[in-house]
DNA sequence: GACTCAATTATGTGCATACATAACAACATC
DNA sequence: GATGTTGTTATGTATGCACATAATTGAGTC
């Protein structure tokens, strides 16, 4: 499959060239045309190969100037967000969920600058913990802005949660993610019965639609748990 | 730019139909085909647009069946893992590195279960700090598989940190990382000056070469880091 | 019914060609 | 010399066509 009239094998035989040295980091790279006539194949499908590496950030293109390999090949790993009920359900586990507490309330001030919201928007906040096997598995603690669903002041979370019912209902258009640890709190330290001032792994999401921020998000997990993740290069 | 003959259009127009949920999840959408006459423009242009998307996991496709809403569609978030100089630096701060220990040694169970060595292969362990205008910024626990990196027992870690000089050095091909919020140990509070048990951000990254595992390091953070994000839906 | 084997079909890919666009370079103008 | 104008060039993209490949459908056979 190293046949060099296929995207694939032109890829496979750049990235054997910079592996090799042959194209020094910061190095100028023949052009496209340059490639194909030597691979004997055509420009489009050296064009697909390169893009894509370009892509995964090992070349840095750009028009006229040509194509040269990366200073600086910054790896990179891609995590996944899954509903947290299948990634319970992933590791072989039954999943629980537990609502303990839903009030409108506004929003304090870190999550109102997450958002970018005035601390006086209508917020309704959930306290809700995630169980895998009747076990603790992650508090989540959000906040939903009222003014860009408003459904969620009518609909009740006891049986499912806020993060389903999210995905199900309000069209995301970006988000940030903030990986933090943090010593636990009294409230997570309450819900995952764990010792105050443990350290915990927390995940805070903000997410917006189309136009206004939909919600903020923190998810406290148990002490110890790791995500784990591949690296791209 | 929301032109439906330009594969960027034809892929906006698409991820709108999904969001509108014109396309329900699960449901099956017309062929590449039928699109590309009813938008206007070629079967190429629409293929290239599903198939960016498929990539990001926003539809699936296979041969025959078609292409399909994706059921959960699972966010993604890009950790890019620079040079920590780079890190540092981008912060504005100046950069500072410290080599506090060099010595060959056996690796303890955990490092050498993460690369698949057995525990009596021969490595070289480093731990240095990085620094950001004179403060700790992160402590480097290294571990590097002699066997693969020949070079580095001859090679002086004072100057330049293993992190730069490997990724000069070695090829990766593959690497895996592990999030985790460790209580701050004894030999991380005293290089990163910090109270014993403290919140700690640990990533932890075993990489591999074209054969052989080439290192194991655990990077701790100071307290209060945070890894920021966007997140791709 | 269970199995085999072809026909069908949607996606996947390669190619030649054409034109678009960004960026650099060289020249011309004030 | 600073500024603007006009090539030139490498990448970016659209298109029509052809064929490859995988998976499903259905017909034919035991």
């Amino acid at each position: 499959m190293s046949d060099t009239n296929t995207w694939q094998g032109v890829q496979e035989e750049v990235r054997r060239r910079i592996r090799s040295r042959e194209w020094k980091p910061g190095e100028l790279i023949p052009t496209e045309s340059d490639l194909a006539c030597e691979l004997g194949c055509a420009r489009t499908t050296v064009n697909r190969a390169l893009r894509e590496l370009a892509g995964a950030g090992l070349i840095e293109r750009r028009r006229k100037s040509g194509t040269r390999v990366a200073r600086h090949p910054t790896g990179r790993a891609v995590i996944e967000i899954p509903l947290i009920r299948r990634e319970v359900e992933a590791t072989g586990a039954r999943y629980g969920y537990a609502l303990l507490s839903r009030q409108i309330a506004p929003p304090p001030a870190r999550v109102a600058y997450a958002l970018g919201l005035p601390e006086t928007a209508r917020m309704l906040h959930l306290v809700a913990v995630h169980l895998a096997d009747g076990a603790p598995y992650l508090l989540e603690d959000r906040w939903i802005n009222l003014a860009a669903v408003p459904g969620a002041e009518a609909h009740d979370f006891t049986g499912q949660s806020a993060n389903e019912w999210l995905l199900e209902t309000v069209p995301v258009a970006r988000g940030e993610l903030a990986i933090a640890a943090q010593p636990c709190g009294e409230m997570e330290a309450r819900a995952l019965d764990v010792a105050e001032g443990t350290p915990v792994l927390t995940l805070e999401r903000s997410t917006w639609g189309p136009e206004a921020p939909v919600t903020f998000v923190r998810l406290s997990h148990m002490p110890g748990h790791r995500i784990v993740s591949p690296i791209a290069g």
